[in-house]
DNA sequence: CGGAGCGTTGATTAACTTCAAGGGCTGTGG
DNA sequence: CCACAGCCCTTGAAGTTAATCAACGCTCCG
């Protein structure tokens, strides 16, 4: 009923339109959800950090591509005697409606960050969302030392933005003391405040998950 | 327990944060869901046309505002009576799933639009998604006399341009034969392959709704 | 007739992409 | 231990797209 599979970094894990023969949670690692048009342009439409979720109940096939970033490892049930077992349990029904929820208002908060949003703010936007996410998951508490999961590359792709975009964005908030790079791949948040203010967001939130 | 409610074009039927006291269905006209930048820069984040749904299972406020665009007519459903009968009824609650799903699948389609394509591509696209929801609402079965349910300025505001974008855009795909414009607020398709072709998608679909 | 709302068109500018070159790790093999 | 290749990142310069700024046209309506 339940097991374990593991994927390499930029292993595919399930192409557009593939049957969806488990229901899979995120134990390890970091995945990425992602369109691509069909000149090859691509564009991520969503991360899966762990505890996230892979499968809808009642479809049969993905609508995008799901990449490991990351080394990652999933949990997978067989989707047929999980969606009976949604029938019989209300409670779970109503937690996968919770996540089609939450999955909704981040999809609609990047498209505010993707049509509106400068590269500054968009990248303010995608740190201080590391800043909140790493928090939530309880790897680390004190905005210090945080891990960029994502290539420049990558980011761009989640972004709608290019590499080179995306390195001078970087390098501009740190030269403005909001970040500190520790090396390539991690860094730590000096200026939360100015952070936030560089996202263009209201004070109060409308954040991103 | 079912009553109705007429709104006026530009008229809010919710902000932003307010307590859904009502879940409600479209029966006429066409409204717009919409996020806004602290400097007053806003993202269109859907569009809700007759048979639409407002409302969400479990959730007390909405994150985005509702604005009427034209006459709007809503069916409204006090939304505790709501709650209790989703409880009681399952086929009610797989229905709300379902639709979820769909919006996600929208959204994520409109972040491709948002974040990789071209003023050109997100106009074609924009056109192509009238013709075929047009269509699947029974009003129009043959891409001729086509009603633009947004001005150019909403429109803008949906594909993250500007009015002057939009406007030379759609005169670009005028003057190109793929479009005839009737008056400003109507057209027909003359070359729906072509303007296919412009949308940048692949031949197979992954089209928004 | 005058004004408001919406749309078009032209000129200029700004932001981001594209193109190009080089730098700095890291791992591997001699 | 060093040389070298590959990968990722940075930086600079040129090019493009769409935004911005500005003016004008059309139509409806009082």
């Amino acid at each position: 009923m339940k097991m374990y599979r593991s994927y390499k970094p930029g292993e595919t894990i399930l192409w557009r339109g593939d049957d969806l023969q488990f229901v899979a949670s995120v134990v390890k690692g970091v995945a990425s959800l992602s369109k691509t048009l069909e000149d090859g342009r691509t564009q991520m439409v969503g991360l899966l950090l762990p505890s996230d979720f892979i499968g809808r109940p009642g479809r049969e096939t993905v609508e995008f591509d799901i990449t490991a970033i990351t080394d990652v490892t999933l949990c997978c049930f067989r989707r047929k005697p999980f969606e009976e077992m949604i029938q019989t349990t209300p409670h779970i029904a109503q937690r996968l409606m919770e996540i089609a929820l939450d999955e909704l208002d981040a999809a609609r908060d990047w498209m505010l960050l993707l049509g509106r949003k400068t590269a500054r703010e968009k990248i303010a936007t995608f740190l201080e969302m590391l800043v909140r996410r790493t928090n939530v998951h309880g790897i680390d508490a004190n905005s210090s030392d945080l891990t960029l999961p994502l290539t420049r590359d990558e980011i761009a792709n989640y972004l709608g933005l290019t590499l080179e975009t995306v390195s001078r964005q970087l390098n501009a908030l740190k030269n403005e003391g909001m970040i500190r790079f520790v090396d390539r791949r991690h860094f730590e948040v000096v200026d939360l405040l100015a952070l936030h203010e560089a996202t263009g967001d209201d004070a109060d939130g409308g954040l991103p998950v």
